[in-house]
DNA sequence: TTTGAAAAGTGATAACA
DNA sequence: TGTTATCACTTTTCAAA
């Protein structure tokens, strides 16, 4: 694992909040000139530290006004069945994320919709079909926060 | 509301994929000249269909190995006590997102550790003091899937 | 209006001290 | 690491469809 300095988690923290500052800002900020805050940047993708840079897009604007965490605990869970379900529910277009989980459920889903009867849509004709479902639980998001965590 | 043709959504999904794309780049493979790429792209932003560009970090290799999702439900939930507690929340290094919830659960949170002794510390001290605490559930992450979802 | 071509400005990348 | 140099991309301007 790669040795990280104060600068480097400066660099993280900086781009966390915008990923899109170039290196020459992120330099002048921290006292470094423009090339070698490039290359510690390009140290931690080379490191598998950074993974890529992904879109923040307002899913409202795209007509994608609700967003439902489900909670799925699977009625039997062989090692096949956990391949199936996550197949399956990889083929999902609106799921936006499938996190396999330990504790009181098994798989955690952020699904979209455009408005309930759409996600209603999706609930009964995509998920409680998945294969090995044994329960879902919903929660509908409100409103979300995300913070830089302890990384940057 | 911005009307968006094929075309746009066509930057949207290509942009989900990977947020370090060039306009050069995107306008060769839609047939579309860089200039007018671009501008597409600056329309997005203004319109606030894309709000900005996040790291993609891997919290392993900061020494972060543990994830965990907490499903909180608040004792008293007057209005005053939502907003207690989500000033204290936002206070709380480890937790990395803040979703207010309609269901079950009345926040949901995702916190990050180094380990699980880690953890520990953070929801005994840090969690479980939060003003209007009611009960928490937790789940442990063990992976996790990001998909494009239906808006690019 | 949205496009493409051209030009100017700025950042990314490489070579070198 | 900083300096310099080059190349690529971004951003503006302008003219045409």
């Amino acid at each position: 694992m790669i040795q990280l300095d104060e600068i480097d988690h400066a660099l993280l923290r900086a781009l966390s909040r915008d990923a899109t500052q170039t290196a020459g800002a992120l330099g002048r900020e921290l006292g470094l000139s423009q090339p070698a805050a490039w290359r510690r940047i390009r140290r931690l993708q080379e490191a598998g530290i950074i993974t890529g840079r992904k879109l923040d897009l307002d899913a409202g604007k795209l007509g994608f006004g609700v967003t439902v965490f489900l909670g799925i605990k699977l009625a039997t869970k062989g090692r096949v069945s956990l391949e199936d379900f996550e197949r399956a529910v990889s083929a999902i277009p609106e799921v936006q994320t499938v996190e396999h989980i330990l504790g009181m459920y098994d798989y955690r889903l952020r699904v979209t919709a455009r408005d309930i009867a759409d996600f209603e849509r999706v609930l009964r004709r995509r998920v409680m079909t998945l294969p090995g479902v044994g329960s879902v639980d919903a929660n509908v998001l409100l409103s979300e926060e995300r913070r830089p965590g302890p990384l940057g």
